[in-house]
DNA sequence: CGATTGTTAGAGTAATTACTCTAGGTGTCA
DNA sequence: TGACACCTAGAGTAATTACTCTAACAATCG
């Protein structure tokens, strides 16, 4: 059986992605896993830290699959591979980016450590894709290849938010919620699009085929 | 002399957007203004009221100049000042971006209006997209020009987001302000770049040199 | 003048909520 | 057995905060 401490770190997770970080409180959580306030507070100082602690593993995941591999090229399947990892973490962390913007203002430690996890990240990102290039998988120039990884980062970082904001949390079953990660991996291979070569190029329909479920539009999706 | 009721709305508006919503209460609001609390619920019923009246004022603005001229064809002109008049709005308003999740969490009629706002914006979006193509300015199918306009739309919403992620509010100043705007307009023109085609592709160059302030890179910016 | 309407002050309250404190259980090892 | 570390309960508190209530001021109009 898995300890108190990690049973509190799922149920806050769950319940952070459910409702919002800000709606739930401590006794919330201790309540949900019929433990006292008390007890929760024997784990941890306080509130900040748990989000701290659920940050701490999201960037743990995110840094250990955002490698460049050793000793060979880079080929497509990475790139996908590459996309299915990140926003698959994104969605399983998504109260953070949800709430980004008020959790780094009440803690200035945490956009420290925010703003270092981007720039390390971005920083493998330009690997992955200077690798793909050197690959012959993609072309751009230096310029070019900044300004794609930037808006890569936003649109990835801002993808759950953006999909919260237009379905309400009841219509977010798992089926929905799964077309709708890969609609955001489908999204992102549109940005990309214009610059693959190659093989990449060449399975750009079948990706594309793959990740946009159904015939529905990303809009239609979600105004349904 | 302006209205009280105005005053609260700007005062709120310049609070929110410095320190964020939910740290802004509505007794700072009075305290700034110099009004009692009182004074201040006599106006407003309650706080949501003021995002509220915030979020019209916001939507009225966007919903005016997002507009297909009548009777002439798209230039490349008008391109750049959508853009402008976009990200300027969305700057003005950003609080509301930053903390877009929990206030939609916290307000389900605020979440059926900004709905309603994206899906008759992204309506709007591509409405001009299409008038830009018959224009000759840009060139998509009709599935490249929907996922692009998805992807703009994000990367629109979410720039002042990333931005305040990444610099901390005491770092902004309103000349950083202006050079993170303009970048994000820069960021924008990128994502369209693959796509544009006569004379708006003549003027690319000159474009991103014009929204790429000096010779800095958008991650320079943010990280210095 | 008196009455009415719109506006303001400011003390106060009810509810929320993050967090504390004390006391007591439970398993383990000497 | 007893001691010790770990874990848990749950009542309680201090602080915050959205919001209310009453009284009064000010301008306008009859």
């Amino acid at each position: 059986m898995t300890s108190t401490r990690e049973r509190i770190l799922d149920t806050a997770l769950a319940l952070f992605n459910r409702h919002g970080e800000r709606r739930v409180t401590t006794n919330h959580i201790a309540a949900e896993l019929a433990i006292s306030p008390g007890n929760l507070y024997y784990h941890f100082r306080n509130k900040t830290e748990i989000v701290s602690e659920l940050f701490r593993r999201y960037e743990a995941r995110v840094e250990a699959f955002l490698q460049v591999p050793v000793g060979r090229a880079l080929t497509w399947q990475d790139k996908v591979a590459y996309l299915e990892a990140i926003l698959q973490n994104m969605w399983q962390a998504r109260f953070f980016h949800r709430e980004l913007g008020h959790l780094l203002d009440a803690d200035e430690h945490l956009r420290r450590r925010y703003a270092d996890f981007a720039r390390r990240s971005l920083d493998q990102g330009l690997q992955v894709y200077c690798g793909l290039r050197h690959a012959g998988l993609l072309e751009a120039t230096d310029e070019e290849l900044e300004s794609l990884l930037v808006n890569t980062w936003v649109l990835i970082a801002s993808w759950t938010g953006f999909v919260h904001a237009l379905v309400p949390g009841e219509r977010l079953d798992e089926e929905l919620d799964r077309t709708l990660l890969r609609q955001g991996i489908y999204q992102i291979i549109c940005l990309e699009a214009p610059y693959l070569r190659g093989e990449a190029l060449e399975h750009l329909d079948t990706m594309k085929d793959a990740y946009r479920q159904g015939s529905h539009s990303t809009l239609e999706l979600l105004f349904e």
